[in-house]
RNA sequence: GCCGAGGUAGCCUAGCUGGUUGGGGCGGCAGACUCAUAAUCUGCAGGUCGCGGGUUCAAAUCCCGCCCUCGGCACCA
C-alpha cells in the first residue's frame, strides 16, 4: 500500500500553473501505480492557519473562516476540472484535524520533546496586544537590514525567532513597539540532528529536495511552535496559545488520512505503508527537516520519499505573483475553454519534474498542435476513422512484433512513473504514436483494400492494438480525452489495467469517431499573452494626479564618489551631487555598474525619498533605472544638465 | 560568501558508472502520400558538446582552474 499526498495549498490565494507543478504529476503517479495494481490513497486538503489569512481576512473584511471557505470551495472546483481525484481533499479548520493535531503535539510533550522558555516579544501598546509574525517590522540583528517580524526578507534572509527583531514596529499602526516577557514553547529540533542525518542518507525521491535537506541538517536550531493568535489549532499545554501554522498543517496528511480510510492506522502507526509526499521545492525544509523530526518524537510513521517539483517560469521569466509573471488557471486557462488535458500534459512533458518548467503560452501551443493533436491525435482518429468506415467490425489479428513494441513502450513508461520521470513515460507514450503513424503509413492500407481485403485488415488490427495500448497507456495523463477516445473502440477504461495493452480481443467493433482533440488557433492564446505583457510592462492599474506627481522630488545629480557596500555584493555607496548638498544614497547596482563608471555620471534622483538603512548604511533618496529584466539600466540626462535640476 | 543545479546546432532536450560516425523534437528546406484536424511519412541542412589545462590508446562523459546562468541559504508562495 501507498500514501501519496500532495503540499497542501494554502488557503488565502487562487490556484495558479505553479500549485499544479506538483499536483498533475502526483495525479498522474497515482492513476499510473492503481492502473499496474497497486494500492494508493491518495489524500490532500486546504492549509487554513497561520497570520497571513488573519490579515488577508481582515483586509477584505470578512471573517478568517469565509475567507478559507471561498479558496477551499475554489481548489476543489479547479482539482475537479483538471481531473486531480483525490480520494479525500480536508481542511485544517476542521474538528478532526484539530483533534489529531492536539493528539499529536500532546504526545510530543509526553516524549519531553517540547520545553517552554520565556522570550521577549514585541507587544504594541496602542493596539494592545503582542505581535506575531508579520505583524512586525524592525530591524534585522544580524545584518541592520528593515526585516519582517519573522525573516529578513530584504537583507540577509535569515529567519528571525520571534523576539529577535531590532526596534520593532506595529505594521497596523506604526507606532512603536516595545518588548515584553511571554512564555513560548519550543519544539527541540536539535536533538534530532544525528537522527535526521540518518534519515536522510537513506530517504527517496528527487535529488533536488534531498541535497537541499542533507546541507541543512548541519545546522540545527530549536523551534518556536506557539504564536499569540486566535486563529489556529489551540496548543495543548497553554490553551490561551495556538501551534504556529506549520506544525498542524504537516498533520493534515494524517487527519486527512484518517477520513479517507480505516486503514490510516497501518499507515501512520504501524509502517506498513510507504509515504510518498509531492512537493515544491519551496517547502523542502518542512518536509525533509521538520516533519520527519516531528513524527520520529511522536512515534509516527515516517515518509519514505520526498518529491519535489522544480520551479515554474512563465514565458522565461521567474514566477512572481507581484510582478505579473502567473497564469491563473481558473481565470486564464479554464475560462479561455481550453482542455485541460492539455496543461496536465505540458505539465507532464515540458521537462523533468525536478527541473525547472517554462509556461510560455506559444510553446503550449506548439507543444498541443505538433504532439498531442498532430502525432497522438492523428493516429488515434486516423486509424478509428478508416477502422470504422471501411470495416466496422474488425477480425483482431496481431504481429507479434507489434506486441513487442507495445510492451516495450509499456515496460519503459511503468519504470520511469515509478522514478518520478514524467516526461521520460509521456515521450514514450508519444513514440508509440509516432510508430503507429510509420506503421500505418508503411502498410498502405488504403491501397490494399482494393487488391487484398485480407491484409488490408491485418494492418488495421496491427494498428488499433497500437491504439488499444495508447489510449490506455495514455489514460493516467490524459484521462477526459482518452475516456472518449475509448468510447468509440469499445473500451471501458476505468477497468483496465496496464496488462491490458498486451491483450488481443477477438473482435473490435467500431463506432464513429470523433476528433479527440480541437487544435488551438493563435487567436486562442493572443488575449492571454496580451494579459501577461500588460503585466509585465508594470503598469499600475490606477491612475495618479499631477499633484500625486509633484509630490515627487526628482532631479538631476551627479556622481561625486561611488563605493562598494562592504559584504554585499549588489549595494553601492553614492555620494550624489544635487544641486544644494551632496546626497548619500545607497543603490543596488553593484552588480551591474563599477564605481569608475559610475563617478561623474549624471543620474535621475528621487530626493525625497523616505531614509533608509541598507546594510547599515544611511540612504537618503533613490537613483531611477530601467529593470531590465532584474538588471537595473541607469536613466541619463540627454544632455549635460546642472546637478540639482528639477525634473518635470 | 557558502551550497546546489546547469551551460550540447536558431530554440528545447537525451547522453555524462569514458569507447563504434554526439541521439531526439520544434523551427527551416526538399520530396512522397492522401486513411487522417495541410494531419502523416521520407530525406537534407545545421554542433569548436561554456573556456583553458590535465589523465588516457580513447573524454560531452573523469580530474584541476576559470567564465556565465539559475536556484537555496529555515517558515515567502
Amino acid at each position: 500500500m501507498k500514501l501519496v499526498t500532495c503540499g497542501l495549498p494554502y488557503a488565502n490565494g487562487k490556484l495558479h500553473i505553479g500549485h499544479l507543478r506538483t499536483y498533475v504529476p502526483a495525479d498522474v503517479y497515482v492513476r499510473f501505480l492503481r492502473m499496474a495494481g497497486e494500492k494508493v490513497v491518495f489524500i490532500c486538503g486546504s492549509d487554513c492557519h497561520g497570520t497571513p489569512i488573519v490579515v488577508n481576512a481582515e483586509k477584505e473584511g470578512v471573517k478568517p473562516q469565509e475567507l478559507v471557505d471561498k479558496y477551499h470551495d475554489h481548489f476543489q472546483r479547479v482539482f475537479k476540472a483538471l481531473s486531480i481525484n483525490f480520494d479525500f481533499f480536508g481542511k485544517t479548520t476542521e474538528n478532526y484535524h484539530h483533534e489529531r493535531t492536539r493528539e499529536f503535539v500532546k504526545k510530543l510533550a509526553e516524549n519531553g520533546y517540547i520545553y517552554k522558555k520565556e522570550i521577549e516579544l514585541a507587544y504594541c501598546e496602542k493596539c494592545n496586544r503582542f505581535l506575531p509574525d508579520r505583524y512586525v517590522e524592525g530591524i534585522c540583528p544580524y545584518c541592520k537590514t528593515p526585516a519582517r517580524g519573522d525573516e529578513c526578507d530584504q537583507g540577509c534572509g535569515r529567519h528571525l525567532e520571534p523576539g529577535e527583531i531590532l526596534d520593532p514596529k506595529c505594521k497596523i499602526c506604526g507606532s512603536k513597539a516595545v518588548f515584553r516577557k511571554q512564555t513560548h514553547y519550543f519544539f527541540n529540533l536539535s536533538a534530532f540532528q544525528e537522527f535526521l542525518r540518518e534519515y536522510l542518507s537513506k530517504l527517496s525521491g528527487t535529488e533536488n529536495a534531498l541535497n537541499y535537506a542533507r546541507e541543512w541538517v548541519g545546522n540545527l536550531r530549536d523551534w518556536c511552535i506557539t504564536r499569540n493568535l486566535e486563529w489556529g489549532v489551540r496548543f495543548p499545554l497553554d490553551e490561551s496559545l495556538v501551534l504556529y501554522v506549520w506544525v498542524d498543517a504537516p498533520i493534515g496528511y494524517i487527519s486527512f488520512t484518517e477520513r479517507a480510510t480505516d486503514e490510516w492506522k497501518k499507515i501512520w502507526l504501524e509502517g506498513k505503508a510507504e509515504i510518498v509526499h509531492f512537493i515544491g521545492l519551496d517547502i523542502a525544509y518542512h518536509h525533509c527537516i521538520f516533519w520527519p523530526a516531528m513524527l520520529k518524537g511522536a512515534n509516527y510513521s515516517l515518509p519514505s520519499a520526498i518529491v519535489a517539483s522544480g520551479m515554474v517560469k512563465i514565458e522565461g521569466k521567474t514566477f512572481s505573483k507581484s510582478r505579473g509573471y502567473v497564469v491563473w488557471v481558473e481565470d486564464e486557462y479554464l475560462k479561455s475553454g481550453f482542455n485541460p488535458d492539455y496543461l496536465r500534459y505540458y505539465i507532464v512533458n515540458y521537462t523533468s519534474h525536478d527541473k525547472d518548467l517554462n509556461f510560455s503560452w506559444d510553446v503550449f501551443r506548439d507543444k498541443v498542435n505538433n504532439e498531442v493533436i498532430a502525432t497522438l491525435g492523428n493516429f488515434l482518429f486516423r486509424i478509428l476513422s478508416f477502422a470504422w468506415k471501411n470495416f466496422g467490425k474488425v477480425q483482431m489479428e496481431v504481429d507479434g512484433e507489434i506486441l513487442a513494441e507495445i510492451e516495450k513502450a509499456k515496460d519503459k513508461i511503468l519504470n520511469s512513473i515509478r522514478k518520478w520521470e514524467f516526461k521520460t513515460a509521456s515521450d514514450a507514450v508519444m513514440e508509440l504514436a509516432s510508430f503507429g503513424n510509420v506503421y500505418f503509413q508503411n502498410s498502405k492500407a488504403w491501397e490494399l483494400l482494393k487488391s487484398d481485403r485480407a491484409r488490408a485488415m491485418k494492418a488495421v488490427a496491427n494498428c488499433l492494438q497500437i491504439a488499444k495500448a495508447l489510449v490506455i497507456l495514455c489514460y493516467p495523463i490524459m484521462p477526459k480525452s482518452m475516456e472518449k477516445v475509448a468510447e468509440a473502440m469499445g473500451l471501458k477504461l476505468s477497468s483496465c489495467s496496464l496488462d491490458d495493452v498486451l491483450k488481443v480481443d477477438e473482435v473490435v467493433e467500431l463506432k464513429k469517431p470523433e476528433l479527440p482533440f480541437k487544435k488551438i488557433e493563435s487567436e486562442d492564446i493572443e488575449p492571454l499573452k496580451r494579459v501577461l505583457l500588460s503585466r509585465f510592462s508594470g503598469r499600475t492599474s490606477s491612475e495618479v494626479t499631477l499633484e500625486d506627481f509633484k509630490k515627487l522630488d526628482l532631479r538631476v545629480g551627479k556622481v561625486v564618489s561611488a563605493e562598494r557596500v562592504e559584504g554585499s555584493k549588489k549595494l553601492m555607496k553614492l555620494l550624489v551631487d544635487i544641486g544644494e548638498e551632496n546626497r548619500q544614497i545607497v543603490a543596488g547596482i553593484a552588480e551591474n555598474y563599477s564605481p569608475e563608471e559610475l563617478n561623474g555620471k549624471l543620474v535621475v534622483v528621487l530626493a525625497n525619498l523616505k531614509p533608509a538603512r541598507l546594510m547599515g548604511v544611511e540612504s537618503r533618496g533613490m537613483i531611477l533605472a530601467a529593470d531590465v529584466d532584474g538588471k537595473p539600466v541607469l536613466l541619463v540626462p540627454d544632455r549635460e544638465v546642472k546637478p540639482g535640476e528639477r525634473i518635470k
